[in-house]
DNA sequence: AATCCCGTTGGAAACGTTTCCAACGGCCCG
DNA sequence: CGGGCCGTTGGAAACGTTTCCAACGGGATT
């Protein structure tokens, strides 16, 4: 590790031509034949590599793109990092993992951090958004995708998908297996996903169609198997003297909805005959879980890979008019909800 | 977005002094009180952010640290980066994420790229390891720290832990609780985890007090859930006629060890009553999953935080000598094997 | 045969920062 | 009262690259 590595003028001194020649032929534009042929030589034998950073000075664009999230480990969130980097990678840019903690305001640290123009982007999935951050993210210095709330005319690009109908969705599915009593699980309600949860379950139980059915609604701590277990706790503690247990469960995730499953076998119950529980997000968690998890998948690969090619469009041209891209929601009907013959299998 | 960033230069006009007294202002160091007080007015005014590529180009140091894996899905490697983060981002260290891809040969070629200096260093967990590799990295222009085999003597700092040894714990657990027949579900040999496993396992059968105990082998395609189920179902359905079916699994990993027990059920038979399944990494979806697996923790939060630790050392000098750290495995005793009254949980 | 044009080459500037070095002034000490 | 020292400041170079611009030469066109 003693030799430093080979600059470009090395390089150039090596082939005997100028450091203008020199960049030129290695990019194989505006040079003749027999220079390339030197040029490489030489780098060849030098075993030079383009500085990035060097480049990067010159050429003000970093080939890096930040992906920001409030917990690295949450499933979701890992699937869409990996979509991201599918994407990017191929078109040479690096993907940046940061953490934009629990706040609003702590994301909003994070996109001023983006004025030291150490990426050229960012796709950033935030946990809380008040009008502070959305100001911030509009007045960014490089391009912003934000992941998880539509940004129609705020000028912000944003891919979306409609939690409120799957939750809407996930109620119809277990009214239309019969549960009349259906227990709502969901996370913080000031957080995004919370608020457009809550809404989506509010909605679907106000349409009329569903005025039979009896409500219970109960708050986790966070996202969590073990907020979800303690929420479903009290959730199914709170039966009314004399009254029947709740039937059905609707978790405002996989996480919590699984975290419920464990709470309701403490009680001695079976899932799905006695309680039936849908999850959120259609995790690998959950397909694998036993009894698998009936989900409504939000899909997180895809939202991954539009914001992913949001980002490539607005690093060509920054200045572009924002873009909202929609991601459908889909009920995946597994084992939580129906037995196999139920679901009609063979 | 018209205003372009506001530069150091700018902030010295601004203030009325110097380039270089408006750097050693916002440092803090070697200016005048009331010079930091002009320029940091000045700053201020500007939204002034100092650039990081400029700043990277002078310094030589980009502040940035690459961790590089196969498969950044796989919940083992996530718990390592966020543990990694967690080390990094205090000293003002950015993660960026790579992929090995599967084969020795790619994992040069990213080792290679380093050679263009956008990270100040890499740390690696490669699913194969060749001499090719390991020359690959001992020449790399940055430094770079290994996690999953020990690399004495070789000069390049590692971090490892004996996942061979849990392997014989594991053994030695299922052969404590009574069970006589125990299978082996490992992953592709040719991959540094499983020729690790393999060599735990043939050195724990062969210990000698475990000689009367029947012994099957069987090798899944990756280390995946649905590799794991694929591969118990062979092994469960080479049972010889007439013999009794094995009582214990021993799988190489967590993964496939959810699919052994799927596996399991498929028969009709149940865990841990009539097949007891060890998985290894103790990962979130074990512990969450019914019943929760018993596992053997490798330790990965553990190794990635000395990994990032090791980075933070090497970073402020390359030079120094290579370090080797080795995180302890230990078996968590949990459902899959036991039942809680023989663990002796009320 | 003179001119124009195009392909190729080299010189030089620019990107934004940190830091070496020299200069300057004031203060303390002899 | 003079010399030396230290704290502060400014000038300038350096990091490695890309690209603008000018210069040069050869071939084709008029």
């Amino acid at each position: 590790m003693t030799s430093t590595r080979a600059t470009l003028i090395q390089v150039a001194e090596r082939a005997g031509v100028s450091l203008a020649s020199t960049s030129r032929a290695l990019h194989g534009v505006g040079a003749s034949k027999a220079m390339v042929e030197r040029v490489r030589a030489a780098a060849e034998e030098l075993g030079y590599s383009a500085d990035a950073i060097g480049r990067s000075l010159r050429m003000k664009k970093t080939f890096q793109v930040a992906f920001a999230v409030a917990d690295i480990g949450n499933p979701v969130y890992v699937e869409m990092m990996r979509a991201i980097h599918e994407v990017l990678a191929p078109h040479g840019y690096r993907v940046v993992v940061m953490s934009t903690g629990d706040t609003s305001d702590s994301t909003i640290e994070l996109v001023r951090s983006l004025g030291s123009g150490f990426v050229d982007g960012m796709i950033v999935s935030p946990l809380r958004t008040d009008d502070g951050l959305i100001a911030e993210i509009q007045q960014a210095p490089v391009p912003v995708v934000v992941i998880g709330r539509a940004m129609d005319d705020r000028g912000i690009s944003s891919v979306s998908t409609d939690s409120a109908g799957g939750i809407g969705e996930a109620v119809r599915h277990l009214h239309t297996i019969g549960r009349r009593r259906i227990g709502f699980l969901n996370g913080p309600v000031d957080t995004t996903p919370g608020a457009s949860r809550q809404r989506g379950f509010d909605a679907a139980v106000n349409a009329g169609d569903l005025a039979a059915v009896r409500i219970e609604r109960e708050t986790a701590e966070d996202f969590t198997v073990g907020a979800g277990l303690e929420a479903a706790r009290r959730i199914l503690a709170r039966v009314p003297e004399g009254a029947p247990q709740l039937d059905a469960l609707v978790a405002a995730n996989d996480l919590l909805a699984i975290g419920a499953i464990r709470a309701v076998r403490e009680l001695g119950l079976s899932v799905p005959e006695d309680i039936a529980v849908t999850g959120m997000d259609d995790t690998e968690l959950g397909r694998v879980f036993q009894p698998s998890l009936t989900s409504v998948s939000l899909g997180a690969s895809e939202r991954g890979r539009a914001a992913a090619r949001l980002m490539l469009q607005l690093a060509d041209d920054p200045d572009q008019p924002a873009q909202q891209v929609s991601v459908g929601a889909e009920l995946v009907v597994r084992e939580s909800t129906t037995t196999a013959t139920e679901r009609g299998e063979r």
